[in-house]
Parts: structure tokens; C-alpha cells; sequence
DNA sequence: TAGGCCATCTGGTCCT
DNA sequence: AGGACCAGATGGCCTA
């Protein structure tokens, strides 16, 4: 595969032997994605910052990550909905802050991966009848 | 050693 | 034409 790569007869419109030029694109390719590669990861990381892990020292799995982002957020969501239905103050809010800490600990506390068996596990169950955006 | 996770390479497709 | 994005293949590393 690679035997033809070395040299080239003819010459592409950049002067380069046919095959080296192709070689060079595709590293350039390869770079690029590399670099687009660490930007993905990149995000990841700061992501993995800003979604709870509760004591768990290892670092959370990219799918983990997006479950655990996905969960954290209708979790949240939930409290802002249920907050406005009550018409509740702060001490409401920490209330459910604490509770809500609690209830998913056990999750990532000695527990195992919570989709050790199920890929479309979510970590944090909520029910979609009484989440709803309300926009 | 098997399985999970990840980085990298690669070719294809879509967009500008 | 070239870049961005995507998915499949592959090999390395780590852990139970």
C-alpha cells in the first residue's frame, strides 16, 4: 500500500511528485483532525469541571460525561420548574440542592458503573411527565 | 487475559 | 479545491 507513495513520474499543479503531494494532504488531514480531535477533548474536560461527581476519583468517560451532563441538567431544570410552580424562596431551592446531592450519590459511591449493563441507563431517573419545558 | 477506553489514521461526505 | 465533520479500523494502555 505504502510501496507507492514514495515516487512519482508525474508532477501536480504545486510542482510536488504525484504521490508525495497526496502524502502531504493526508498528513495535513491528519493533523487537522488531531487538532480538532483535542478540541473535542478539550471540551470534554471542562465539561467533566462543571458536572458533579461526588467523590468518585476517577475520571468520568466521555459517554459518562454526556450521561452525567444530560442527567445534571434536567435535574436542575426540574428544580427551576418545581421552584416556579411553588413559588419557592432560597431556603427551598437549598433544600432540594441537598436532597437532590443525596439521591444520586449512591450512583457513583461504591456502586460501579451505573451503565455497567445498560447503555441507555441515565444516572439521574427523572419523569417525563412532570419535567417539562416551559419556554 | 479479556474488555473498556482512548488516540490516531483513513476514506467518505458535505459545505464554503 | 480544500477544510470540517464523521464513522470505521486499528493498536496501545489500563484494570479487574
Amino acid at each position: 500500500m505504502s510501496s507507492n507513495m514514495d515516487s512519482g513520474s508525474e508532477s501536480d499543479s504545486k510542482g510536488l511528485g504525484k504521490y508525495e503531494g497526496a502524502a502531504r494532504r493526508r498528513m495535513a488531514a491528519n493533523a487537522r483532525e488531531r487538532k480538532r480531535m483535542q478540541g473535542l477533548n478539550t471540551a470534554f474536560d471542562r465539561l467533566r469541571k462543571v458536572v458533579p461527581q461526588w467523590g468518585q476519583d476517577k475520571k468520568l468517560s466521555k459517554y459518562e460525561t454526556l450521561q452525567m451532563a444530560l442527567s445534571y441538567i434536567m435535574a436542575l431544570s426540574r428544580i427551576l420548574t418545581d421552584a416556579r410552580w411553588r413559588g419557592a424562596h432560597q431556603q427551598w431551592l437549598d433544600l432540594h440542592v441537598d436532597s437532590l446531592q443525596q439521591e444520586a450519590a449512591p450512583y457513583y459511591m461504591g456502586q460501579g458503573s451505573p451503565m455497567s449493563d445498560d447503555y441507555t441507563h441515565i444516572p439521574y431517573p427523572y419523569d417525563c411527565d412532570t419535567f417539562q419545558m416551559s419556554n
